[in-house]
Formats: C-alpha cells, sequence, structure tokens
DNA sequence: AATCTTTATCGTAATATTGCAATATTAAAC
DNA sequence: GTTTAATATTGCAATATTACGATAAAGATT
C-alpha cells in the first residue's frame, strides 16, 4: 500500500488529480508566477528567485514538465521555460464547471 | 529534510498550494464530482461510490474539509457534506488571472 | 438496553515526496 | 582545449501520503 490506485478512476479524474498535484507546492506556484511576471520567456535565473537550491529547483521544474503545466526549450546554454496554457485552460474550465453545477444545486441543498 | 519550506513563501501561495494539494488526488476529484452529482447534500453513501475502503474515504473527506474544499455537517447519524463554494471560487479567479497574464505575455515569447 | 448503521480514529506497512550535497553534462567564452 | 556558467542527475536522509484492518464513538432502531 502507499501507492495511489489511479486504475480505479476516470482518465478525466487522473488527468485532473495530475494537473492539482504538481501545482500542490508552494515552490512550484512561486516557480509559475515568476514564469508570468518575467517579461520574456528566456528566464535563467529561476533559482536565484527561490529560496531552495539548485537541484531542489531543478527537480520541481521537472515535475511541472511531466505534468504539462510548463515548456522547456533549450536556448544556447540556458533553459528558456515557459507556462503552457492549454493545461491552465483545461483547469480553468473545470473549475467553472464545478462552480456552475454547485450553482445550480443551491437550491434543495444546506 | 523532506518537509515543504513553507515559511518561505508567501501565504497566497501557499494558500492555493493547500487547495490544489488537497485535490491532488483522484479520489478526492471522484468526491467532489460525487458531490455536484447527487441531488441534495444528503450524502451517506460516498463510501460505497468509491473502490476504497472505509477508513480511507474518511480520510480522504478530511483532507477536503481542512483544506475547505468541503463542509460536513451531522445530520442525525450520518452527515451531511457539501462542496464549499469560496475555495472553487479562489481557484477559478486564480487560473483565470494567470490565462490572463500569460495572454498578454504572448507577443515577446515562445 | 442490545443491536445496527454510519463515520472517525488508531496503528502500521508500503510508497512517494521534499530537499540537498556531490557529481555529471553541455554549451558558451576564453 | 581549458575554464566558466547553467542545468540535470544521482544518492540519500527526513518526512509525508496512501491504504486498510481493527476498533471506537454515537445516534437510530428494535
Amino acid at each position: 500500500m502507499g501507492a495511489t490506485k489511479t486504475d480505479h478512476f476516470t482518465d478525466k479524474q487522473n488527468a485532473i488529480a495530475t494537473l492539482a498535484k504538481a501545482l500542490g507546492h508552494p515552490a512550484r506556484i512561486a516557480i509559475i508566477e515568476y514564469l508570468l511576471k518575467v517579461d520574456t520567456c528566456i528566464c535563467g535565473d529561476i533559482v536565484n528567485e527561490l529560496p531552495l537550491a539548485q537541484p531542489t529547483v531543478s527537480q520541481h521544474l521537472k515535475e511541472l514538465k511531466n505534468a504539462g503545466l510548463i515548456k522547456g526549450e533549450i536556448e544556447g546554454n540556458s533553459i528558456c521555460y515557459c507556462i503552457d496554457e492549454k493545461a491552465f485552460q483545461k483547469l480553468q474550465t473545470y473549475f467553472t464547471n464545478i462552480l456552475t453545477k454547485a450553482e445550480n444545486k443551491k437550491s434543495n441543498c444546506c
């Protein structure tokens, strides 16, 4: 035991959970926010922005990339990391949907 | 080590990360979706809906409650669990904001 | 009051995550 | 080709999460 039983849930449920999980750490939220703050995508100074050691930041970046939340392209000897809008679009649509459904229920509910 | 360094990040970053983390498991996504599906909030059969043992489901419910994503009221000898819209509102607003910012950046970017 | 039903808690095993020092890799700069 | 700079990988310790059987708690039913 200890491992998540992903095969018992739908692909959609697993997909949303994966995205949410990747954002479930303040360092990764901070990375996303930093990527939005800087003007261009050529941003090789993420490490200096965060209170974490370089290998730790690298690992967080990898997780965000695996989840599809950011894209990374090699640009010379540094790397150009970017927000991947598609993933955030998915999340936003999902939550909008939840709110709509919750609103409709309101009448016969606590 | 192994513990998240929450004190190095802003309250807002930690708050969003906490909400995202709570949704970072397919069972908890499934619970939210089930709560939306049933007509009323008096729903004592969440356990039967999930492919997990009762203590496991109870634990997931507790985590969702701690994160503020659901509310639970004792209703006789069963419990009335409900979506807490405020938390989902926060998430939706957050992602809308991210998308807006990402859109503005698009020009001078990959 | 004995029993049933529903939910929570405890204890514990298996696994995953977090964080970093040390080291590797790779391309630019000299 | 050697050094420098930026990022990735490895290995490992500390901690957290996931899952469940056993048990407890508390109101409902008989």
